[in-house]
DNA sequence: AAGTGGTCTAGACCACCGT
DNA sequence: CGGTGGTCTAGACCACTTC
């Protein structure tokens, strides 16, 4: 990472998550953050700005930069790449694969990956469970021209870590749409709860930096235990 | 608005909506857009990084700069101050006021709104009724202190408008919190649903960009109508 | 090699907050 | 009024894509 305003940014949020600015509730002026790292004042105000829209700060002209308040709870973060390891971080996390094999996509699956009906797909579903108790059931479809490798162990752990420090990805975006379901009856199974109770389903269609989509998943949660947390900033 | 970035941001978007783009998929070059609204790069940068952040575009080093695929499907979009009226253009919005009064603040709200028990609220319950069917039903409590006046008329259309247009409030951020519960008998009736049937729901605390809280509010969507979306961007 | 976006600098002036 | 963010410019050099 040679990029200055990068990591000025990873290390201010590391500082906030470690509490350095409980205190004061603030952060330095950007003329002092100017001088400690010793960039000029647009890199700042960029690696502010990345602090700004992950939900850390908030900026106020004429009088400084605040910190957010903390949210108290466990809240899924829709915005991070590293899913439920980094949001719960407090908790115990436990995965079981449940399935994991190479597959060719219908006509459904093409649609959602915008790709030809018999493209070589990897399949991938997991059950994760939180502090003893089950919590999701993640489906993933991976597209194998673009993650030619998946093993048990790779899924039992952080896939996201494995496309990026592995496999090199640059992931770049991704649209994700949120609903509310009855739960089917072999999902209430796996997730401790009763047929026909509400679920909390997230389909994620994820793109490479260059725009071409590589994966489409759908997460069904445990009503009573996610919930989703979403900073949103205006201006 | 005399600023340009955002008047550039704001122009470039509803060129994007209507279309203008769709035959190339492509945005001009960074170049050609400094010489057509004769500004600075960093200005056209920071304009384009607005669109990005929408969810609109996206940027390939060496390459350009992309039409994002539209959505297809009537969302609800997380970052938009607007509501509705914005995200579902396409229908039919009505709004019923089933209550507004003005009360003081027990000890949860004023928990929720970061104030003294016993603060003057503006409490608002809203049905929205979408192509002629019940949508959501929305709680809302603002701070009267900071929204002094409030009537029907007012809140039979974009309450936002009002804030923003009329009292010249500046908002700054949000806090959303999504989940998923099984509707109560009350909203089930409201929403022509069955009672225990799920419901989608959104708790949104709202500051000004000072940082003070002003607003917060419940919202109970129809679980088969209403998908939200929300479009992620990493790097 | 040419085109296009990504990072970074240095400096100017404006707008808002607080004393 | 001084302190602090917000906007804007002009120019340099780097990194990646495309041909």
């Amino acid at each position: 990472m040679a990029v200055k305003y990068k990591e000025i940014a990873e290390r201010l949020e590391h500082d906030i998550r470690s509490g350095t600015f409980n205190q004061v509730k603030k952060l330095p002026t950007e003329e002092e953050l100017m001088k400690q790292f010793n960039v000029s004042r647009n890199t700042i105000r960029k690696a502010v700005s990345q602090l700004v829209h992950r939900g850390y700060v908030y900026q106020v002209q004429g009088s400084g930069l605040f910190l957010r308040e903390e949210s108290s709870a466990d809240y899924i973060n829709l915005g991070s790449l590293r899913g439920l390891t980094q949001d719960l971080s407090a908790k115990s996390i436990e995965t079981n694969i449940m399935d994991l094999c190479v597959l060719e996509a219908d006509e459904g699956l093409a649609a959602q990956l915008r790709c030809a009906p018999g493209t070589k797909l990897y399949y991938l579903k997991r059950l994760r469970i939180v502090d003893k108790e089950p919590f999701s059931i993640e489906i993933s479809y991976f597209k194998k021209e673009i993650v030619p490798y998946l093993n048990e162990e790779i899924a039992s752990n952080s896939v996201y870590e494995y496309l990026i420090e592995d496999l090199q990805l640059h992931i770049g975006f991704a649209d994700k749409v949120i609903s509310c379901e009855k739960v089917d009856a072999s999902s209430a199974e796996l997730l401790h709860i009763e047929p026909d109770n509400p679920a909390l389903i997230i389909e994620n269609t994820v793109c490479l930096a260059n725009g071409t989509i590589f994966e489409w998943s759908k997460s069904i949660f445990h009503f009573r235990k996610a919930k989703i947390l979403n900073r949103i900033n205006f201006k």
